[in-house]
DNA sequence: CATTTCACCGAAAGCGCTTTCGATAAATTT
DNA sequence: AAATTTATCGAAAGCGCTTTCGGTGAAATG
């Protein structure tokens, strides 16, 4: 591989001028530089990142940052495709991205404090809530930052238009006749579940509809066993929803699992609408109709606002909504006469 | 944050002596090292690991690729079951792991080229096939590596009991009577889908059981759409099968519903047995009868194979073979009188 | 021809850290 | 009391790179 100064040595010119033959520097004729990069191509020269960062304070590094809130990691559908349409984005401007956990060589450690080690260009955090206080100290802290799927007034936000979905789906579930609606939501701090029960409630209040006791039920962390669970409860009140509105896919899955198992049909005795449409969605039988949420946006737009940051050196605060879409498929039906 | 210059000035110690304390070596008085230790939490000083890096030539990073042959990425519940459980192995001992790309700020470059660069201690490579020759390039040279999913004697390789696989899911059909059964086969150019083919074939060889024609059919890259098509093409044949084994979890619930769409049911008409165990094949209607592979285990063994070489600085060529279960649920049983 | 501009190159400092090796003073041995 | 060991510290070099600033000769200008 060899240094700079093996390139020096070999092509007989400085190392300065070599390290400006291989950044396009104006002051070096073409004839040399091509003769370096010729050269540096012959012996596979590749400058040391480390180098370089320590030089130049730019390590072209972002960190991420998965909340262990729920202990999915990077296991979750849908933090996960937003991961992957961020990586494409950042990639593409040559950004690596790098995982840090809070052990340091047996020093516990904040993500802060790692992140500060590794002297990341900028953090992304994703799959968070807003209690998690390694959260808040990232986003206190003068890197550059975004957070996506949570609410702040501190930094970059993007997250989808959780309102409206939840809107949409009661308003889909009206329509096709229900009334009696009920909603298995998120944990409550959790910005995302939070902004479903309000959009649920809004809608629910403009169609007149109440919500009866019990219709508004915690899933917790929307996992498919929670989900489930949920559905059980759901079902064991006194007036059974017609209709229920899912706050996440998994959970509808899990909930559709606990209808079957009480010998019901979805959507013949209950319809349900989730939420994500991540891809196991449109396999599961019936079809979940559910809000799809553009994770490819979410990522992509996540990645031009911390790259902006980091060119632009100064932090930003915006909070961008991506629109949701409803995806009609099997689980949602009209209501029984 | 702050330098070591900054945190030796404010002692009155040397940055030598600093430096000492903070890496507990033995020529520092303890008077000496609490007063530093002190101070460096005071200030809240943080190495910065690229000097670190470029004096220690050790960066304490580890390298993840993942072959882009079909374009899952870390989409693919398998893989990323596996990275997740070799991200928790490996954090615990203090890497962090880094995903590169072949782009370095618009400069087009192999895997490797992009490794050497940010001088990773190690790399894992998942998800890949033979051909690839950036996966080739990475084997041969002279970084510690281990691989996942694939065979090779020039490396570390750690992937599941294929054979085995095949084996268990055609002797579990046999033993519900079946005597028609097909394989919805992955690409030959996967050694994983190789190994399960060669398991099929030597179950069906040992039960006396004919191959029919047709019967052994590839279903490309795993997805869903691929296990579909395939199935359909399996459901035209003059004589049908009356089970399959289908070489990947998502192409079996691909296969299910295409049975499901040609008026057929799981397990009545047709069984299916897949393999991998994703998350979701447990909450598809029917629950899939599947072989697991065991994920947790093999990103852990493949962190310490990988971290074994990192710290005794040699390559070293083992194959371990990860042993699978099966997993009986619903999408299989006995064969139609 | 003298002067100014320009194109091209290199010395040197600096980025933040580790590690070798020698120096010093105190403690121990003879 | 002299010689030796031990404990503790720091100077300096080095890791591989970037960038400022000045220097040189050739070309352009008057």
């Amino acid at each position: 591989m060899g240094t700079i100064y093996d390139l020096a040595k070999i092509t007989g010119f400085s190392i300065t001028t070599v390290s400006k033959a291989l950044n396009n520097y104006s002051d070096v004729s073409e004839k040399t530089k091509a003769k370096i990069v010729q050269a540096a191509a012959d012996m596979g020269y590749l400058p040391n990142a480390h180098a370089q960062s320590l030089s130049t304070k730019r390590s072209w590094t972002i960190g991420v940052m998965f909340s262990e809130a729920n202990e999915v990691g990077m296991m979750h559908p849908f933090f996960n495709a937003i991961i992957e349409s961020f990586r494409k984005a950042t990639e593409q401007q040559g950004y690596d991205l790098i995982f840090a956990s809070r052990n340091l060589r047996n020093r516990d450690m904040s993500y802060l404090e790692h992140f500060q080690h590794r002297a990341v260009d900028g953090i992304v955090v994703i799959c968070s809530d807003q209690m998690d206080k390694h959260v808040q100290e990232l986003i206190q802290s003068s890197i550059p930052i975004v957070v996506v799927d949570m609410d702040s007034t501190d930094c970059s936000v993007v997250f989808s238009d959780n309102l409206s979905g939840g809107t949409l789906a009661v308003n889909h579930l009206y329509e096709l006749g229900h009334r009696l609606i009920a909603h298995i939501a998120g944990d409550m701090t959790i910005d995302a579940g939070l902004a479903r029960i309000e959009g649920y409630k809004q809608a629910m209040d403009r169609l007149a509809l109440p919500i009866p006791d019990g219709y508004l039920i915690n899933g917790g962390f929307f996992s498919v066993e929670e989900g489930k669970q949920a559905m059980q409860t759901l079902l064991a009140l006194p007036k059974r929803p017609t209709a229920v509105f899912v706050a996440g896919d998994q959970m509808a899955i899990g909930a559709m699992e606990a209808i079957h198992e009480a010998g019901l049909q979805v959507p013949h005795d209950i319809s349900v609408v989730g939420y994500d449409d991540i891809e196991m969605s449109k396999y599961v039988t019936p079809k979940l109709t559910t809000v799809r949420q553009d994770t490819e946006r979410i990522g992509q737009h996540a990645a031009e606002l911390l790259i902006e940051q980091i060119v632009n050196k100064r932090r930003v605060m915006t909070t961008d909504i991506i629109p949701v879409d409803l995806i009609v498929r099997q689980s949602t039906g009209p209501v029984k006469p």
